[in-house]
DNA sequence: TAGTCGTGGGG
DNA sequence: TCCCCAAGACT
């Protein structure tokens, strides 16, 4: 083996030693349920959210693959309601319901839904101790400023990322990547005078160049709200469509009721658009509208932020 | 391949 | 207040 590569394993095994986050649960668990779980969770979301609200409820509530597939859907909503992306909560309850045990080749956990090239790797390396690279936010990171890569090309990436694992301790380099990206090596000023890879990169004199940031203008989008009341009960419908699938929320409409009495107005950022809600109370229960709940039942259903947002607009409003 | 899919931390 | 961005996957 290349004797810079071997001296750069040591160097980040050492680091991982001391300054890696090795008390993370996932990290010290061999359940592949568990890591698979921690991996879905961990998509797109920060370990801070994961470790302090999600991780351990979620296994309370489902200690197993077999309580997961049995459980309901609505149920397994409620556990993940707040973390987002919820097709990835739809995805374990179907992945659990269909087979027993996390397989351990990185096709066949390809072949799950919701689990993609990164994440098969992550198991397979986690839970499985194979000698093949991770390649989530951090580490590709670490890669584009290493190789001074402004537009990071993912072949590339990955035939990097595999030219440079270390084989014979696949879980620690791996985890000591993860934690090297997210401790050190940030977007805005990394702290290279610290990192273990600071001889082998080539952007460590402008590090902020790679990788190239492009920013995107999010559309603002309008939507009228209107709750239908029967009593002291709101109408609440499930959601069907891609956005917020399975999660109770409130309807929205081009045109609200003449007779419905504005009540405010309800904001929230999303990745790809911001949404303006104007918010309109109806004095009537609508044939349109099947189910109604009280504040205190609608707590124990799953609902997005935004629809949350709205009932405490209204639980404001009915108290003035 | 660029858009879509949530939410919260942190600057 | 606003912005970036986080253990990405899917279409």
């Amino acid at each position: 083996m290349n004797p810079t590569l071997k001296s750069t394993h040591t160097k980040i095994q050492e680091w991982y030693k001391t300054k890696g986050r090795t008390d993370l649960p996932w990290r010290s668990t061999s359940d592949p349920y568990h890591i698979y779980l921690s991996e879905v969770m961990l998509q797109q979301t920060q370990v801070k959210t994961v470790l302090e609200r999600y991780y351990f409820p979620f296994l309370e509530a489902f200690p197993t693959m077999h309580s997961l597939g049995s459980a309901a859907l609505d149920d397994v909503l409620k556990q993940w309601e707040g973390l987002g992306y919820y097709n990835r909560a739809k995805n374990l309850h179907k992945t659990a319901g269909l087979i027993e045990e996390i397989p351990d080749s990185i096709d066949r956990l390809m072949a799950l839904p919701g689990i993609g090239k990164n994440t098969a790797h992550a198991i397979a390396a986690f839970a499985f101790g194979q000698p093949v690279p991770v390649m989530e936010a951090n580490v590709k990171r670490i890669l584009c400023r290493l190789h001074r890569l402004r537009t990071p090309d993912e072949k590339r990436l990955w035939k990097i990322a595999y030219s440079m694992v270390d084989k014979e301790n696949p879980f620690d380099y791996n985890q000591a990547m993860m934690d090297i990206g997210a401790t050190l090596c940030l977007p805005k000023d990394p702290k290279c005078n610290r990192c273990p890879l600071e001889n082998i990169c080539k952007g460590k004199n402008n590090p902020e160049y790679y990788p190239l940031k492009k920013k995107k203008t999010v559309p603002v989008r309008e939507e009228n709200i209107v709750i239908y009341l029967d009593d002291d009960r709101l109408s609440l419908q499930q959601r069907s469509g891609k956005f917020l699938h399975g999660l109770w929320g409130f309807e929205s409409v081009e045109i609200p009721p003449c007779a419905a009495e504005y009540i405010g107005e309800v904001s929230h950022a999303y990745t790809h658009f911001k949404l303006k809600c104007r918010v309109y109370l109806y004095f009537e229960s609508s044939p349109e509208q099947e189910y109604y709940f009280t504040p205190e039942k609608i707590g124990k259903l799953a609902i997005s932020k935004v629809d949350e947002k709205i009932v405490n607009l209204y639980l404001d409003t009915i108290v003035k």
